[in-house]
This record gives C-alpha cells, structure tokens and sequence, in this order.
DNA sequence: CTCATGTAGTTTACTAGTCAACTAGATGTC
DNA sequence: GACATCTAGTTGACTAGTAAACTACATGAG
C-alpha cells in the first residue's frame, strides 16, 4: 500500500514532466552506467528485452537515449544518454527527492535507518537487484 | 524493489490457481463486505470504476462473483460472491499467507513489528486506505 | 410536473507492459 | 568451412489498466 502510494505519487511529479517511472529509470541506469545493452538493462529493470526495446524506441522520439551499433557483434546495441538525456536526470531526482521527504520525511532518521535495514534484509535474503518499475 | 517482489511473487502464485492480483483483492473484499456497490469496491481498491467493471466482468464469467441489481436505484448493482468464490477466498488466502512467509518469515516477530509499525505511520500520515492491486 | 444537473455503471480509444515468434548475426562441432 | 544451435533485438497478438465519453436513471429547484 505504501509503496503503491509514493510510487503513484511519483508518478504524477514525473508525469509534469512529461516522463514515466519506466522512463525514469531507464535515464537513471544510463547516468550511471552509459554504453549498456538493452538486455542487460532489461535485467537490471526486471522486464523483458521486449519492453525494453519499446521503452528505448520512446525515449529516443524524445530525444533523450541514443542506440549506437556495436561495431563488433552486428546483432548488438548499446545505449547511452543524449545530451539532453543526461541534463534531464538531474532534474527529475529532484522530484524523487522531493517525493521521498513527502513520505519518509516525517520519519525520524533513525525510523528511516531501520525501516531501510528492514527492507535491505529482506532484499539481501532473496537476492533482489532489479531497480524497481511500477 | 521489496514489494514489487513479494506482489511477483505472489502474482506467481495465484496463477497457478487462475487468478490475478487484482482479482484476488477484489474477492478478498467481497469477503468481507458482500454486497458491495462496484463504485465503493472501486474507491477500496483505488481503480477507476471503468476498471472494476471489467475486472467484475471476468469474475462473473468464472461464476466466482454474481451481480444484482439494486431494486431501489435501477442504476445500481450489487456485487457478491458465488458459493464458488466464497470458498475460493480461503484457499487462496492460504497462498498469500505463504507468500508472506516466504519473505517475511525470516525476521523476527519483533522486527515485524517494527516494519509494520513504521508502515503503518506513513500510511496513517496520508490517509492510505486502499488495498495493493499491483 | 419538468427540466437541469448529478450519479452508477459501461464502453471506446489508448497506453504500457508481457509472451512467443521471428530476423539476423555469432559460435562451436564435426 | 558448413551447419546446428545460441544470442540480441524487434515485432505481433494479447492483457489489464486508464481517461473520458456515453447511457440510463435519480433528484432537487422552479
């Protein structure tokens, strides 16, 4: 229920923006990580490649994520942020901020520091590593 | 990230029983309070009416919930379980339990507590009160 | 009473994902 | 070096939701 709430919240400040969450995690994997298959970023977002091809056709009519031919193997990409792209990550963790002081800002943060180490227990106990989606 | 796998992985689940998320609240609700006008059902479960109307149309065609009109307000229903979908919910909720257990059993009951706790802060601060459907 | 407005539920058009089939290119075995 | 098999990415058919238009009925003001 909470996490419905603050990613629906999410969301919406992203929505302003003219940006999805998929989207938004898509822009934040490249900040980190540029020149990333689609496969492997299909991974790290738990979708398919086939999500993942259609979210990467969206973000480049935008503007923000270039595919480039890998010139070694004729069958692979490899995806990176536009200039434009990269202006644009900044900005909208911003609004993650932002959304995450709506929500936990009225924790104490020692409540914040057990509630992550909670969840991080969880996450560790079964191996989680997929930035979530929805 | 956490609770989109505990909701994977119970989605996991209930498929092999032929039901979704979605409809497993929506039934889970019937439960409690039978007859219940779709809208209210709706507001419960925080989708927009067009969604329950379908999500109810799958259900009747299960034979796992029934619609009535309402004598009173010949623009009104009332949905309900079928025989069928009362005893499913039992069976069903065995499932969720076990879910919950697969990952939230390795903490200890006052470590629960205390994410439940923590949760329950937040949900109280913004007046959550609509079941997960994702 | 009548008519404007409101409300309950459905439906249409659309979005964003899945699964599985498909295309094209790589690779390892004989 | 040819061919079966594997891999990367895309695509077609489908699913489950949304927003907004629509239908039918209810209700309150004049």
């Amino acid at each position: 229920m909470v996490s419905n709430a603050v990613s629906h919240s999410f969301a919406r400040r992203l929505d302003a923006e003219g940006v999805t969450v998929a989207e938004w995690v898509f822009l934040r994997s490249l900040y980190d990580v540029s020149d990333i298959a689609p496969s492997q970023l299909a991974e790290r977002m738990a979708m398919t490649r086939g999500g993942v091809s259609r979210l990467a056709d969206r973000l480049v009519a935008k503007g923000l994520v270039a595919r480039q031919a890998d010139p070694t193997d004729k069958r692979a990409h490899k995806l990176a942020l536009t200039p434009d792209g990269r202006k644009a990550v900044p900005k909208l963790a911003v609004l993650a901020d932002k959304n995450d002081e709506q929500f936990f800002g009225a924790l104490t943060p020692n409540q914040r520091e057990q509630l992550e180490g909670l969840l991080r227990n969880i996450a560790k106990e079964h191996e989680l590593n997929s930035a979530p989606t929805e």
